[in-house]
DNA sequence: ATAGTTACTTTCCTTAGGAAAGCAAGAATA
DNA sequence: TATTCTTGCTTTCCTAAGGAAAGTAACTAT
């Protein structure tokens, strides 16, 4: 209840979202996309190689799939690891920050699919216009 | 622990986001974005017009916010009302829907102000390159 | 007649998203 | 030896979305 004194517990409000200048702002542009959220949502269970992600997330081009991980890497959201055998094997998994960031998303997901009688009426509804 | 009885309270899971012809797959991409994320997040601390909007959301063009608000009007997500006066004054207000959708958007939101060293860690990782 | 207010729209340009095809590096097969 | 197969991409091309700047409509106040 009280904010005098904080533990390690606490996350610290560092930044504002809503200011354009600020980091933080960056970082929710990167995990806030439906393809990053999908990327995060299958790897928490569990690390997976480019062409099982790409099997998983129906629709995305390979091209697409790879920039929305290099992205991701870029700030230290997965992990990449490549073995070098043939054919060659990249695994792609979640670091911590990228666990911390799956839980809203995750629930972000969970939402959005129990929602789906609501997206059907709204398509029918723009289907009469 | 059990899945034989469903609560009123219980979001019965219709659909897969992971499809890519799921309809609650344009839902998710329509709520997982930076502007939409922030547009709900200003909203759930009350009704706004657009103008309030604009200065909340730092670096908006009006192009921009009035194609986000439209998209999340027409998901039912956001409600809009204009008023006849001069001057003319509209003001956007969370659906209940909006409401839903704003909890784990508004964890999301949290999660990147929080991280906000990592951030600036990886920009100076990147200025290096 | 001019300026001010609000909520946009329009134009133009750049960036991101998406489909299709190509590529590199070996291993296995014919 | 040449072809095929697998994986994890990259490249090319095109369209759609994002963003900056200026313009518009409608009415009030000066």
């Amino acid at each position: 209840m009280s904010l005098e004194h904080s533990t390690d517990h606490d996350h610290v409000h560092l930044g504002n979202v809503f200011s354009a200048t600020c980091p933080c702002r960056d970082l929710l542009d990167v995990v806030a996309s439906k393809w990053s959220a999908l990327a995060i949502g299958a790897l928490l269970g569990g690390r997976m190689r480019f062409g099982e992600l790409q099997r998983h997330l129906d629709g995305i081009s390979p091209k697409v799939l790879t920039s929305t991980l290099r992205k991701l890497e870029d700030y230290g959201i997965v992990d990449r690891e490549v073995f070098a055998e043939v054919p060659l094997r990249v695994e792609y998994t979640l670091t911590p920050l990228g666990h911390e960031a799956g839980v809203p998303l995750e629930a972000l997901r969970v939402w959005a699919e129990s929602q789906l009688e609501h997206a059907q009426r709204t398509e029918a509804a723009r289907a009469l216009v």
